[in-house]
DNA sequence: CTTAGTTTGTCTATTGGCTAAACTAAGTTT
DNA sequence: AAACTTAGTTTAGCCAATAGACAAACTAAG
């Protein structure tokens, strides 16, 4: 029963997270409007912007236009107030962002990864993570966080249990990070922070549901439901790339058979192209013959198509989500799947489940992300004020 | 920005709701346990229950052993203190129960079905929950609610939208029912409220993230996510049924094909049986032959059981819930599909969302759906009480 | 250029829920 | 019987939100 009780600081506690919140949505804007808008007294808004404006959070930024009265005086969210780092970890790459409070990007870099084991990876990460918390400018809050995305099942105490692309097993990244840089980080599969980035600032902005499928070389998944993140029992849920979609196919590496992944991924692109021989064996290259109008290459990523849509189904009737999101690397591919994955997506999927339901790709496109990282950060430091 | 602010009256809300549970989950126990138990202060506590037991939901029940010092006054929970009404509406029976507000049955019945027409059902169904409510006792809060659990999709109006079985489009079963009675009335699919009863009273209670899989004709779900029932987007969601597990598999009368439900539900193995020749073409039938030591009965039911683990193992890498619990008719067959299922399954998902995963099957039977229907509306008043 | 009317934002007194601490009640232990 | 314990109530005070009065700053009509 350690439900936490409610008092008096419980709701200062709210209603200022109300009052910061509609700056957030609705600057620039007045108290008069914030009252106006979340139904407060004027006098407890006063009070609590006042607050705000103490603690570095919001400032006025001049007067407005009046509307037959005195004029109001315009408040802002000060995003300047603080900075997140984003990483993204891929398996030969790392990119990394600095976000203001609100995601403006202030600074970005990539570096490539020759190797992958723990030791050498961290060994490029820490001092790669360091410059961009050093690039921060001086700020009321500093550096709150940084948000990392792995390729790999990550339990709830952010250490990877698995990332067989990394080769890694039981990596205890986050405290590894912590200890480094005393700053809370954040670490999750590559799929969920994507999902978080594309949701914040892709093209799922302000939806409730949404289901993004990260189809690079494997397929990963991050699950919006009731506008959070959804993660299971354990931690680590979605791997709807291993959700099987022929149960008497062939083996998958996971023991299952016939999983999604292994005819809708990147991989199932590359081993058709070898078998067909065409292309030199990256995606860059059958993009390339694609583009040029080969009919091969086309018919390929048709078919890649088609299989994403038997998956995408699936997801529309499991989840009745508002948007399906496709992302990662393959989302370069859209001209020659869409049509192809939309197609087979409205003939499988129950008619109800349908209505008004939206076939999208990543706007942020191999950023979502990072960016998602960085917004993991962010959103910890806001829920840390809220609570404290 | 309709964010509910907070004020003096949300903490008394949200305090009482505090205080209520744990009298609900740990009585008997006095003042002085709950102030322990919650942290709130023993004067709050005094005030609190005091406003409980005017209002007639917990009343005194004597004094307990003293531990050194004054006697404490016991409290509980006053059951009896309102009534609630659960239906199970099915393709050819209705089954109601009259529920105190802690689930306990008061009175159980059981209606043939003859005509499945919304006027014939709504002939019926009108005397039949009439009857039910008459009979409830005298008591302070009277019959607070109505749940009504049907086999089709139900949007969130409590429309049935479209039910195959009983030749059903568009019915608004909620509107007629509440304009009946005057009295809340939730209508929602058989899976789902069959989720909720076996979360509240059967097999799966207190597990926070529940998968119910409700086989028989075809296949339904229910999906208990973080505590609560997800509904998706358009307030239906888990058609898991209807999860292709083949995608070239034979077509389904959804319009997609190899559709779960047509490898693992009771009409899959009654059509199987018929291929075979055995069995009567009935469940029953073949539940006897099985139980009388028939080799064929035995390993088409094993048949099943592999089909069932095959759709468990896709739930498992999806939801990777704490639990799957196997209901409605299919759940008689356990002992014959037990083995395949818990056999497939752990063969098919992903070793780390295996650990600590329970499979299990329905305690309440053929009950699971009323007992949830009537919880659904002992939820809501308890929910009413709690914002008003 | 008044003067009335509006709008913004602050100040003030009040309300109401929670709390600590004092207190009463009713037991047990030595 | 005295000393200690525990249960529950009473009391005084705190604090956040609020209604309403008010001051400040503006517009517009006469």
């Amino acid at each position: 029963m350690k439900t936490p009780t409610g008092d008096q600081a419980l709701i200062k506690r709210m209603n200022t997270a109300i009052v910061l919140e509609s700056v957030l949505q609705g600057a620039p804007l007045s108290r008069a409007d914030i009252s106006a808008l979340t139904g407060l007294n004027k006098a407890t808004v006063s009070s609590l912007v006042q607050d705000l404006i103490d603690s570095g959070l919001v400032r006025e930024i001049g007067t407005g236009q009046s509307s037959g009265g005195r004029k109001p005086v315009l408040l802002e969210f000060v995003a300047e107030s603080g900075y997140a780092v984003g990483v993204d970890l891929g398996v030969n790459y790392v990119r990394g962002v600095l976000t203001d409070l609100r995601g403006g990007v202030a600074v970005e870099r990539t570096a490539r990864l020759a190797k992958t084991s723990p030791d050498e990876v961290f060994g490029i990460l820490r001092p790669f993570i360091q410059s961009l918390v050093d690039e921060a400018p001086e700020s009321a809050f500093g550096v709150v966080g940084i948000g990392v995305g792995v390729p790999g099942l990550v339990d709830r105490g952010g250490a990877v249990l698995y990332a067989p692309n990394l080769g890694w097993r039981d990596v205890p990244l986050q405290d590894a990070l912590n200890r480094a840089f005393g700053i809370p980080v954040l670490i999750d599969n590559e799929a969920n922070v994507g999902a978080i980035g594309e949701r914040k600032f892709g093209s799922g902005r302000g939806i409730g549901s949404m289901i993004y499928v990260s189809v690079g070389m494997g397929i990963g998944t991050g699950l919006i439901l009731q506008k959070e993140l959804y993660k299971g029992a354990a931690g680590f849920s979605g791997e709807l790339g291993h959700l099987s979609i022929e149960a008497s196919g062939p083996p998958c590496r996971c023991g299952n058979r016939g999983c999604w992944e292994l005819y809708a991924s990147e991989q199932a692109l590359l081993a058709r192209a070898a078998e067909a021989g065409i292309g030199e064996g990256t995606l860059d290259s059958l993009l390339a013959l694609a583009e040029g109008g080969d009919e091969q290459a086309r018919a390929l990523f048709a078919g890649i198509g088609e299989s994403l849509g038997v998956g995408v189904a699936n997801i529309v009737n499991v989840f009745n989500p508002e948007a399906v999101v496709i992302g990662n690397t393959m989302s370069r591919a859209r001209p020659w799947l869409e049509e192809a994955m939309s197609r087979t997506t409205e003939a499988r999927a129950l008619n109800f489940h349908l209505r008004g339901i939206r076939l999208l790709f990543a706007e942020l496109g191999d950023r979502s992300a990072v960016m998602g990282a960085a917004e993991t950060a962010i959103a910890a430091f806001f829920k840390r004020l809220r609570s404290a």
